[in-house]
DNA sequence: TAGATTGTTAATCGATTAACAATC
DNA sequence: TAGATTGTTAATCGATTAACAATC
């Protein structure tokens, strides 16, 4: 049995911007694209391109290019993003309800099935269509569904705590858009949305 | 005159991370850390930390660490976060509306000053305490005020456009919520808040 | 065919880490 | 003082780029 080749997780984290980059050309009507229009378009050379998909396999014909769709469908694959995912969302304050409405998820394939918090004047409201739960009840639902993927939408000093309760339920990946860092065991993986750090890093270059 | 030094962009892009993580042991009521402490919270070698830190100056104590509170204030200032932002914000859609609603910009020194929206039954309207304008004053609007940085929060067909007024108008930075890549001249700087891709990122890795 | 572009190798570049003298 | 931790140097590691044979 080969040893499964571990491809560099920065890599991993650029073929999601391929993705989006390739389905921008295709709604722009092109069949076709090469690693330097790609480049261009992204600010990535097109040597870096085609090192990265070659990690993967070989996607592109010589002279010709790369055929959007195809490659389109081999990252899809490659990320696991070729079917749907069930998302479980805790918190249903601003920003949970900004989150569970807008429909750029479910559009890409990720759709939210339930809803959590823990306070009762918010528990039993409805939420785009789904019913908000409450917080105890989030460990049987999630495992029940075998839901994998969780959204942090609740305050800071809340967070770790139901990152620890998502955990133990199953779930393996973590959107944490809460601003600290949380603690998790190995294997499992949180990304972090925090809007403000990357407005402070652009403030260091303003004059 | 000396030359300013150049800093990587990625120790620039690790300030912001540091100044939450110390955010949090201050608010913990810690007092003093060192670069270990910090690095275990983060998943970072402390020292990597020592190596960022030393871009800028000596902020430790050998044998003691570090004093919270005042590298928490040296990282702002190099960050220029000492002081508060004007931030504009076009689109006053759900995701607009959430932005706008948002407590934590204001709180951590980004103030929305102004929100565009382009749709007749939005324009006029209240919106956390500010009127939506028209996307036709966008130029004057932010021009006068003398806005640097603007956030885009539109569909992704208009938000190259609306980059572009942005531009024009004198922004500097520009935080995207629409999920393409933006084309900017020279000295404006874009982050892009794609949270279907940090998605993609992490289902990569589940079994 | 001639031109274009891939996939890959080797060279370069830059970032991270280990180690330690300095010193609080 | 003894222990701890900084700031910095040099070594290591890994990622990016340049270049080109293969080939469509």
């Amino acid at each position: 049995m080969a040893a499964p080749v571990d491809i560099p997780d920065i890599v991993i984290g650029r073929l999601p911007i391929y993705l989006r980059a390739l389905s921008q050309l295709a709604d722009e009507g092109h069949d076709i694209t090469s690693s330097h229009e790609l480049g261009q378009r992204l600010g990535i050379s097109s040597a870096q391109i085609r090192k990265d998909l070659s990690h993967f396999g070989e996607f592109g014909k010589q002279g010709t290019g790369y055929q959007i769709n195809h490659l389109l469908g081999q990252l899809k694959q490659i990320l696991q993003v070729d079917h749907e995912w069930a998302v479980a969302l805790v918190g249903a304050g601003d920003l949970g309800h900004a989150i569970a409405r807008y429909g750029g998820f479910l559009e890409r394939g990720f759709r939210i099935v339930a809803v959590f918090d823990s306070s009762p004047e918010k528990i039993g409201r409805e939420l785009n269509g789904m019913q908000i739960l409450p917080a105890d009840d989030l460990s049987t639902v999630i495992s029940e569904q075998q839901v994998k993927i969780g959204m942090v939408a609740v305050p800071a000093r809340y967070a770790q705590e139901v990152t620890d309760e998502l955990v133990k339920a199953g779930v393996r990946a973590i959107l944490n858009y809460a601003p600290i860092t949380l603690v998790v065991p190995k294997g499992v993986h949180v990304q972090y949305i925090d809007p403000v750090a990357h407005l402070q890093r652009m403030t260091y270059y303003i004059d």
